[in-house]
DNA sequence: TCTTTTCTGTTGTAAAAACAACAGACTTGT
DNA sequence: ACAAGTCTGTTGTTTTTACAACAGAAAAGA
């Protein structure tokens, strides 16, 4: 445990709280681990959890299979990240997904009760945790509804310049890669992989882009 | 401003806080009320702001209209609901989206730094507000996922089916109203309006559902 | 190294959506 | 009561996507 602590502490959840006071703080949030084989579960669709989760080793698809197969996959968790954190609410129900390891990965669980309802002052850096888990969350929504201004795009070719903007712009380069393959990036954005394929080989075609394998380069034109 | 206190109180945000305690957070937090008339915009794509909102009066659609004109309605505000908080962080950045008045209508305003920095303990119910406001951001987070599973359908059909079924089960029953008209519900699920008018009598006329103006009723086939 | 599996691009076909244009019903405001 | 505007459903055409099937390249495993 105190090997992820470094870890820990760049996180945006532990931001601004100093190695030592982390040591003490899993203690009081009843800090676990848990570790994952690829292609592992970390949570199914259905369960009930009320834990906030952090992920220190790995990459975790936040996704969902629906009947007839079609997977969608809502988000991504690298390394220093959190997830579970819209489930802590006492009335929040059941997972609406899963949540699958798609490399080998170690997750850390925390009592998130005890960061919420117990007295702030219990800690001295607690309520600077409470801040930083509001931001994060905060942050967290920005990302969803990003998300949805690419999927309400009508056209794949239009979700995938939103996209592949949007990455540009995170990179702060027309130069970048992302975190998907193909099939992976055509789950996330709700299209068809062939479709999505013939697409961007036709954008390279035109020259708005070139790409090889994950690595991807946007052409002016692209961008605005 | 007092007026409104019995509002806020039934707000998911002022949870178990009295009437008395409310009013005194009034001042604490520095609410201000705003009116806005009907089409007129409370926020627009690109501004700055740090302050929690409430709803007091009246329905806000948060949406965006791209470059071309295709209008997205990201989320539906009611009376008792609040927005803005996922731009309270300090390096949120500008907003998304506008929020639009789609009926006349009040917002209350709240300084929320006040809220989430100052010492919890300065007024007797401020961290009951604090975990309010936690578990109200989760709940948000929670519809935004529920959004995308209705959006990462593939087809205009599924996405009705995936939205309308929700509907249902929010209000526990087969028959209930949805608080969009054609356009904003097709505007919602990012689809052709009367693409989807066309596809929601098909599936009236093979017995799926019935529907009347905004009111709709789901046949037992639907629901399962 | 060789085999097996995964990943990516390609093509053709069928299905679905977007778009445009219009008509009748219903609202709203004067 | 009337006119103007909005909302909803309908139809036909064009564009786009989904789906299925396949082949070569790359990666993983034995």
């Amino acid at each position: 445990m105190k090997k992820y602590i470094p870890i820990l502490k760049r996180t945006q959840l532990f931001s601004g709280v100093g190695e030592e006071e982390i040591g003490a703080m899993l203690n009081c949030l009843q800090a676990r681990l848990c570790a994952y084989k690829k292609s592992e579960y970390v949570l199914r669709q259905g369960e009930h959890t009320d834990t906030l989760m952090v992920l220190a080793e790995g990459k975790l698809h936040i996704q969902r299979d629906d009947y007839w197969g079609n997977r969608s996959i809502i988000n991504m968790v690298s390394v220093g990240e959190m997830f579970g954190e819209a489930y802590v609410a006492p009335e929040s129900g059941a997972l609406m997904n899963d949540v699958l390891a798609v490399e080998d990965s170690i997750v850390i669980l925390f009592d998130v009760k005890r960061i919420v309802t117990v007295c702030p002052t219990a800690c001295r850096f607690h309520s600077m945790v409470v801040q930083n888990l509001f931001f994060a969350i905060s942050e967290k929504n920005r990302q969803l509804v990003q998300k949805l201004t690419f999927m309400s795009k009508r056209t794949t070719r239009e979700k995938l310049i939103a996209y592949l903007s949007e990455e540009a712009k995170r990179s702060n380069s027309s130069e970048f890669s992302i975190p998907f393959n193909r099939q992976q990036l055509a789950d996330y954005l709700s299209v068809d992989r062939s479709a999505m394929s013939n697409e961007l080989c036709k954008m390279r075609d035109e020259g708005m882009l070139e790409f090889e394998k994950n690595r991807f380069v946007l052409h002016d034109d692209v961008t605005e």
